[in-house]
DNA sequence: CCGGACGTTGACTGACCGTTCAATCGCGCG
DNA sequence: CGCGCGATTGAACGGTCAGTCAACGTCCGG
């Protein structure tokens, strides 16, 4: 019932939505109430798998960059198996006056990497004089800079470059967290 | 004749922005030959500004990352001097079908973040086994990151805050591409 | 075979908004 | 003073689209 939705955009209409589904776009109206909750709830079941995700690497035993890798993965991944959904929820996300509900879950998302830079600076991995609230926005904000030049096809794609991009993601990232990097 | 532009966001009918500027909407329209091209007018206005900038630092002579520092600091000042700007440029400039020159222009701003970037690996500064490329979106997806958690209202804002930003982004992304950090 | 409940449809509506344009203003020049 | 022309106005238009609703199909239980 919700395949229609990890296609394509929701700049679309709501007849694109339907005809996406196969069905008359008046048929959405007894499954939602408005064309915003179809993209509401497209998000917050796919937000909270990411979540779930997310929550599963925090919890994992084992250093912090580790699991900040673990958490590039998860999103670059993502990305692999579902541009169309990626596309929606990097483009849609970031967007003006979204529900509070939907900001708390996108907050939990920069929660997760925020603990465990904090976790990281604790354990002494990472450097410690660092903001790390502001340090998860940076995290983020370079993921999804990536993301989009995918999905604007501005970047190269390809698995090979998914891979690339996770190394570059994570040694940027993690050694500048870190509170020594090793010359190579 | 531009005043009217550095408010307000661009998501806004035509009605608005003629307001703003204290003028029938209908003149608009003597002015520019449709809503669009308004848009792309204010932003290669302001995005031609920050590129000059941009060069002045790139053309300068100096160590790689005092470059860096000087283009984190050219967007966070920005960002300082007029929020509303940053939103219009931040929201809209990411978005879907523009025209292939401001693409372009985009384009040249990840090119002077690249080439400074590359200056750092010839120098030694910066590791050179990193795609520069994919480095110089990492860059600017951090700083776009924070901009929009400010301009969301979801990262504290202030003079305080724009500084520890600057401190926090140069210090993470600096430290990530270096080819040695010292310990703190 | 009937009835009604539920799923489904698509023509229709009402609002919004970008764009047009005929009418008006006001300023400078002869 | 008055003529003319660019600047300016805002009512009207047309197209688009989210959302409504009355009608229809289908399926099952009695």
């Amino acid at each position: 019932m919700r395949v229609f939705a990890r296609r394509g955009f929701h700049t679309s209409r709501v007849g694109d939505i339907a005809e996406e589904a196969g069905v008359a776009h008046g048929l959405l109206y007894h499954y939602f109430t408005s064309k915003d909750e179809v993209l509401e709830t497209v998000f917050r079941e796919n937000w909270r798998q990411l979540l779930d995700r997310f929550a599963a690497v925090e919890e994992s035993s084992g250093p912090a960059d580790e699991k900040l890798r673990g958490l590039v993965k998860i999103l670059l991944r993502t990305w692999a198996n579902d541009p169309d959904l990626v596309t929606v929820m990097v483009r849609e996300v970031g967007r003006s006056p979204h529900l509070a509900s939907q900001v708390d879950d996108i907050g939990r998302g920069f929660g997760v990497i925020q603990r465990v830079i904090e976790q990281g600076q604790a354990e002494g991995v990472f450097r410690a004089e660092l903001d790390a609230r502001l340090a998860s926005w940076v995290v983020y904000g370079a993921l999804e800079e990536v993301l989009t030049g995918w999905v604007m096809g501005r970047l190269p794609d390809g698995d090979e470059e998914v891979a690339r991009a996770e190394r570059t993601i994570v040694d940027v990232v993690c050694g500048g967290l870190a509170r020594t990097t090793l010359a190579v």
